[in-house]
RNA sequence: GGGCGUAUAGCUCAGUGGUAGAGCACUGUAUUGACAUUGCAGGGGUCGGAAGUUCAACUCUUCCUACGCCCA
């Protein structure tokens, strides 16, 4: 034997090696200035991530995806780096930092991100290592990072842009506030959770004598979250009630607080909940916001009792008791909070309905709520219980933005694959809100904005006395940071511009130059404000928003800013944006592809791509979301070292099927590496006969059957997979490939060569020197249409069946141009159909299968004659007979064996088992009559016969001929043995 | 409450308006040359339930049940 291959395939030793060659000689982005571009972005995973089993999944989908088109001749590009994380990496910081006893607030903002900065060079972007593993062919030589400078320059020239076209604004709204990250956060990053809770029923006294029809004098109100009634602002009914249609526009007086508050007729008010009158808390609660602005009440008028740690604070009318503030919101670490104080102390006053609940024996018992499960907001960074808090914030009109999105997807001009996923799209971006985009954090792109305090001009000033200047100071909110809606903003992408905007702002307002103080934030501008040196008839303070942008504001630009956008005359962004296809897991649908969609249209005037495809999660072999906390997590490095990358990537590929989870089922990866393993034995058993490596592309001229037989399969299934791919069906894709070098390479056509190479058979003579040909080029282009999916192999493969002029990687996909005689094919059809039923046969029979048996075919069709003539040393190989005679067999024992349509009689003196082949042939007779009879009945259907398809009809006849002809044999065969 | 998805062999999953498929598992069997991470052969499914459309339904429609996800 003469082959260079180790007997067993070693995965580890072969895939550090091809990707370090591949990426050192420039494989994966090679020069192809005049093909067709194909461009794939990587969803940019986070700096602080590692390699979980989704991203081994996206990223192989992009991987095959990006080789294939890379096969085909495209300029493949696939655009690769990281995200900057806000929240996630500042957190990681922080925490590392607590691990010191140090924090943040120790240092300067600058110092911090220089921190934020060594961290990510020493620690951060592990994940690209993990990538390289998994055999991505991504474009490293350009990484991206979404900090990087040219990427910032495109964030802020968006943000700048979006605030001038009154895209952007401020606004004071409702936020979702994170207590525990001090952050304001999207609503998409507001995850909704049940938990058990607590329903209480209060008393609220009306005002001025006034009682209900009933005669009560009280106002009954049921919350889940007594302790926000320190900031109740109404007590809201619906319009239609008649229980308290009389004491609408009435008031009620807040035990505790003693505030006087109206009730409000309000549609919002659910007659059916509890008591049907809703407490009312406009500045810590979403419904109530929209409740207390239809009642009238400005949201600068919107009464706040939490601070920023979501501890109780005084309200603006001074009314919430000293001996509450300061406590938190409710319970943590055993500590009672508000909610615990405020029930205590409403239940010491009377005001309390306590809830009357039956036990199990029946007995009435007391309780002071009643059980509820409760829908919580809670913040997937922090986990803790998002906070409804009113501030000052910058939002994207995303309503606007999200039209031309959604007509492009509604008018083809983006698909969403699979198509289920369109009508969730369109629910969401229909009815999509502002998005707030400022993060109170120090890691990202800080807001381009300036503030300035407010200038009146002389026509603006009310009297003459009236101030130049409204000196809004930093109160509570602006120490995180924020925006404060009164105070003029200043906006551009860098610090030169706004401040001249801002000396232009001073000039206009008061005819003169002003000094331009820059101060750090508002807390030093409002100091500066108060000191001995500040001449306010000479100077402004100016200072800069502190603030960073939301990451997925960033992100959204990917497409394009990592292309070169903005700056002018980008060749690789005119060559490859749009993108022709974006993979990513339907969970970031919103967060990035649709923000992706609106800042395509928004910056470039066009889509990003015009196809996206969602893959689903992959998820613990028992069917369970894969979480830490759950301790089921599948480590994709682990199975890599255990199975081989390829083995894990086509593991992927083959579960991969549209709008499914993928359940982890690590026998299949097994299964896989197996399939690995065929291949390298089969690649060896290539080399052991002299096959090598092929010469062309297109298909060598053939002349025996094998030989033509495997270039038709070769055809067929590489249409599968071109079809398949185009598809996007990846599961298809890896089982065709599959399948056709397995069960029909492997199985079928090596054994059919094998006697072309036996002992005795001349190696220099056409037959031999044919197949080799044939073989090593059929060989070459399994390694290239399972390159995509098993890169590795594939490569190694490719390079040990001789000296190659290129590497697999940028080799060509097959084109075989080849036209093979149907009788070639048919010949080996029927020579795989007599071997499966000899052996069957001899399976059923107890006949041992080395058994070599004679075989007589009294009439042999076309077909027969010419394959056994031809054909003759294969099927003795195969179905392991001795020359086939033609003609009648001997009297005595004998089996009868088809082929397609011919039959063999196989004498079996002294070894056959009559009773065995009685029911052999009875249970083939039952099969076939059962079919006939079935057939024979459809065909009766004088429905069926005018009614159905002529093709139908046609296949229904010719099966039923055929399955009548087998009865009638089998019934003789049976006969004759008696 | 609204929307979406899934239900096919023991398990994990494909599939098509016209006689149900794969991988694994299982059973039997084979071992002096590519491969036991293998070969050969085989058993196993009234395609969740009900009704309807049709000559014909696993496939299309409606309803129901179970599970999962998203949104409110």
């Amino acid at each position: 034997m003469s082959t260079e291959l180790p007997t067993t395939f070693n995965p580890a030793d072969i895939e550090k090696r091809w990707y370090s060659h591949w990426e050192e000689t420039g494989g994966f982005r090679p020069e192809r200035p005049k093909a067709e571009p194909f461009t794939i972005v990587n969803p940019p995973p986070n700096v602080t991530g590692s390699l979980h089993i989704g991203h081994a999944l996206d990223n192989t989908l992009q991987d095959i995806v990006i080789r294939y088109e890379r096969l085909r001749g495209k300029d493949a590009l696939w655009v690769v780096g990281m995200d900057h994380a806000g929240i996630a990496t500042q957190m990681v910081v922080e925490r590392q930092m607590e691990e010191r006893q140090d924090k943040r607030t120790n240092y300067s903002r600058e110092e911090f991100v220089e921190k934020v900065w060594e961290w990510k060079a020493e620690s951060g972007g592990q994940i690209t290592k993990q990538l390289r593993r998994l055999g991505c062919s991504m474009d490293w030589s350009r990484e991206q990072f979404t900090m990087d400078e040219h990427f910032t320059k495109a964030v802020l020239k968006t943000f700048v842009d979006l605030y001038n076209d009154g895209l952007i604004y401020r606004d004071k709204r409702l936020v979702n506030w994170d207590p525990k990250l001090k952050t304001a956060i999207s609503d998409l990053e507001v995850e909704q959770q049940t938990i058990p809770g607590h329903f209480w029923h209060f008393k609220y006294p009306l005002a001025d004598g006034v009682t209900l029809d009933d005669g009560r004098d009280y106002i009954e109100v049921a919350t889940t979250r007594p302790e926000t009634m320190l900031a109740d602002m109404a007590v809201a009914v619906h319009p239609t009630d008649e229980r308290y249609r009389s004491v609408v526009g009435k008031h009620v007086v807040l035990p505790i607080t003693g505030r006087r508050i109206p009730i409000v007729a309000d549609e919002h008010a659910d007659p059916e909940l509890g008591s049907g009158a809703v407490k009312i808390t406009p500045g810590h609660d979403f419904n109530d916001f929209e409740v207390g602005k239809r009642a009238g009440i400005a949201a600068g008028d919107m009464l706040n009792m939490l601070d920023g740690d979501a501890n109780v604070c005084q309200t603006a009318d001074g009314l919430v008791p000293e001996k509450f503030l300061g406590l938190h919101r409710f319970k943590r670490d055993g500590e009672p909070g508000a909610r615990e104080a405020v029930v205590e102390r409403l239940k010491a006053d009377g005001y309390l309905i306590p809830h009357i609940q039956k036990t199990k024996k029946g007995e009435e018992q007391e309780l002071d709520a009643e059980p509820r499960q409760i829908a919580t907001p809670f913040g997937d960074r922090g986990g803790v219980v998002i906070e409804p808090w009113l501030t000052d914030q910058w939002y994207v009109d995303a309503g606007k933005l999200a039209a031309k999105p959604i007509q492009d997807v509604r008018d083809g001009t983006i698909e969403i694959v699979p198509k289920s996923w369109e009508k969730t799209f369109f629910n969401w971006m229909e009815n999509i809100q502002p998005w707030c985009v400022s993060r109170q954090l120090w890691w990202g792109h800080r807001i381009p904005a300036w503030y300035g305090h407010r200038a009146f001009s002389a026509e603006e000033k009310l009297t003459p006395e009236f101030p130049d200047f409204s000196y809004t100071v930093a109160d509570d909110f602006a120490l995180h940071g924020s925006v404060n809606l009164d105070d003029p903003a200043f906006i551009a992408e860098d610090e030169d511009a706004a401040l001249e905007q801002a000396r232009a702002y001073y000039r206009e307002k008061h005819g003169r130059e002003y000094e331009i103080v820059l101060c750090e934030d508002k807390r030093e501008a409002t100091r500066i404000l108060w000191s001995e040196d500040f001449d306010q008839s000479k100077q402004v303070l100016v200072w800069r928003d502190q603030d960073v942008l939301d990451t997925w504001f960033s992100s959204a630009l990917w497409p394009f800013a990592t292309l070169g956008w903005p700056e002018d005359n980008q060749p690789l962004l005119e060559k490859h944006f749009p993108n022709n296809l974006l993979i990513s897991g339907f969970d970031i649908l919103f967060f990035w592809d649709a923000r992706m969609m609106m800042m395509g249209q928004y910056n470039m005037g066009e889509a990003p791509w015009p196809r996206l495809y969602l893959h689903g999660l992959v998820r613990a072999a028992d069917g369970a979301k894969m979480s830490k906390s759950k301790g089921n997590v599948v480590d994709p490095l682990g199975l890599i070292d255990q199975y081989g990358a390829d083995a894990l990537r086509f593991f992927m590929a083959a579960m991969e099927s549209q709008g499914r989870d993928i359940k982890m089922d690590e026998k299949r990866v097994e299964g896989y590496r197996n399939f690995a393993t065929k291949l390298w034995n089969a690649t060896r058993f290539c080399q052991s006969n002299g096959i090598g490596k092929s010469t062309t592309i297109k298909a060598p001229t053939a002349r025996l059957a094998a030989n033509q037989w495997i270039i038709g399969e070769v055809q067929q299934v590489c249409t599968e997979i071109e079809s398949a791919m185009e598809d996007l069906r990846f599961d298809a894709a890896a089982n065709a490939i599959y399948q056709f070098t397995w069960s029909k390479f492997c199985d079928w056509y090596l054994e059919l060569i094998k006697p072309v190479f036996a002992d005795g058979a001349d190696p220099e003579a056409m037959p031999a020197v044919e197949t080799r040909e044939v073989a090593g080029w059929a060989l070459d282009q399994i390694l290239v249409m399972l390159h995509p999916f098993m890169p590795f192999i594939t490569e190694e493969l490719w390079h040990s069946q001789g000296t190659r002029q290129y590497d697999l990687i940028t080799a060509a996909w097959p084109n075989p141009r080849a036209e093979v005689s149907k009788q070639a094919t048919d010949a080996i059809d029927w020579v795989i159909d007599l071997t499966t039923n000899v052996r069957s046969a001899k399976n059923e029979l107890g006949i041992p299968p080395g058994a070599k048996l004679a075989a007589y075919i009294p009439s042999a069709s076309a077909l027969a004659s010419s394959t056994i003539d031809r054909s003759s040393a294969a099927i003795e190989r195969l179905a392991r007979l001795t020359p086939v005679v033609h003609g009648e067999a001997p009297d005595g024992p004998a089996m009868q064996v088809t082929a397609l349509g011919d039959v063999f009689v196989i004498p079996l003196e002294g070894i056959i088992d009559i009773d065995a082949e009685k029911a052999r042939l009875e249970k083939a007779l039952a099969a076939s009559e059962k079919e006939a009879k079935s057939l024979e009945g459809r065909l009766g259907n004088a429905n069926f016969v005018e009614r159905a398809k002529p093709e139908a009809v046609e296949k229904a006849r010719e099966d039923f001929a055929h399955h009548s002809a087998e009865v009638e044999r089998l019934q003789g065969a049976l006969e004759r043995l008696g």
